[in-house]
DNA sequence: GACAAAAATGAACGACGTTCAAAAAGCAGA
DNA sequence: TCTGCTTTTTGAACGTCGTTCATTTTTGTC
């Protein structure tokens, strides 16, 4: 990040009459780019441990220290690929605003994508959460930002389920229901588990949700104490 | 430490009654559990990536070359962590059977359970979730095993709530029960995520139970279509 | 104590992420 | 176009990793 923004800050400073030097500019951001392809088709193809600085350079057409040029390091490739893979799901769950459908087949409507999108991209999916940052740092402010949108998604529906709910709780509620959602298809696809056949996990889903948003609709704890 | 329990390994083993040849099947258990107990302290402080074959040799007093002895890679010794790891899980679990609870309470109670395992043994808690074998293989038989008994803790309270669903339907629901919960407090405890406070966690986790307790006590589908 | 069989050893191997001295390319003034 | 300086790119080299295997050490039996 730091080399990138040298080298756009020196192409800007320099006199606007062509542009001289930021074609390295461009350069790198297509380099960047055709790493970050090679990335997530490493991953695709082999999951998070098949991501070799070497095989990317080759597949990318570059020298492996090329890699350390337009990122820090392969944690910083790997974040960007997994932003990349956030805002296809996020796309893939964009609502069809052109009906308003019933918030809480709005909610079944969101499940099912979320399912959808991690079927189909499942080692891309699952690299968003096994992935980890070396000596435990923390994730980017802009990582942290593509994640929220989509707890939003949910929040809208919500919001229509549950008018009088104060909308503190309801971003709290959309966070647990996404992440219930989440846990459901996390380890309905996890291999490490007895499988599930497509058909059982789809019902499962469903009847979480029918479950969930039946409960939160109906008078609450219904038959749980509460401490 | 590790001269210490050679030499008592040696002589408890000493001319005990007359086994010949299995004095070293004990001295490979004592170097398998010395291996062990050093990998879960190297999960427990850095997590899966701080499993190094030389720590662990050196934290077991044995050569590199000996983890091969007692343990076909790494990968099996990490697949025996987690089988111990589940089973203190299980035993943390355990229902005090001297009461017996509202089914409701008991699945609320196995829900914090969980969460009070997981916040307390996090690294190695997500180690379980984390760890993929090399080159996809499948996870052996015992493994899949040790798992089933937690969705088996589950299903009891369940198998109470709901005495009219289907044995197998049952079964089911009690492991779309365990993922919601599981994603909740996966979610939860991500530090790649926006952090929650203890008691924030805590409550969201009980407003899933109560929601979907609730939901699953009253008419199926109260505002969901079927589609 | 001597000897074959078994087990333990740790140097060595290939692969990994990352670095950095050196080479190549870019760019302005002649 | 050529010259000189700067920036970018390069890939051999470094340290570390999991794993192996020829060698050494220990074990069990006579």
């Amino acid at each position: 990040m730091n080399d990138v923004q040298k080298a756009e800050s020196n192409s800007v400073e320099r006199h606007a009459g062509k542009p001289p030097a930021d074609k390295t500019a461009a350069r790198r951001a297509d380099l960047r780019e055709r790493l970050a392809a090679a990335g997530r088709a490493a991953i695709a193809e082999g999951g998070l441990q098949n991501v070799k600085a070497r095989d990317l350079a080759a597949a990318a057409g570059c020298a492996v220290g090329a890699i350390y040029n337009v990122f820090e390091d392969l944690d910083e490739l790997i974040l960007r690929i997994g932003a990349d893979t956030l805002a296809r799901l996020e796309q893939g769950l964009a609502a069809p605003h052109d009906v308003a459908p019933e918030p809480a087949e709005e909610l079944l409507r969101l499940a099912r994508g979320y399912l959808a999108f991690a079927r189909a991209n499942k080692a891309l999916w699952r690299a968003l959460f096994e992935h980890r940052l070396a000596g435990g740092r923390a994730a980017p402010a802009w990582y942290l930002d593509d994640q929220s949108r989509l707890f939003a998604l949910v929040e809208a529906p919500l919001a229509r389920l549950l008018p009088d709910e104060p909308a503190p709780s309801r971003a709290l509620l959309a966070r647990t229901l996404f992440s219930a959602v989440h846990g459901v298809v996390s380890l309905g696809l996890e291999e490490k588990l007895a499988p599930m056949s497509e058909a059982t996990l789809d019902a499962e889903l469903e009847r979480l949700l029918r479950a969930f948003a039946g409960g939160l609709t109906t008078a609450d704890g219904v038959t749980l104490s509460s401490s």
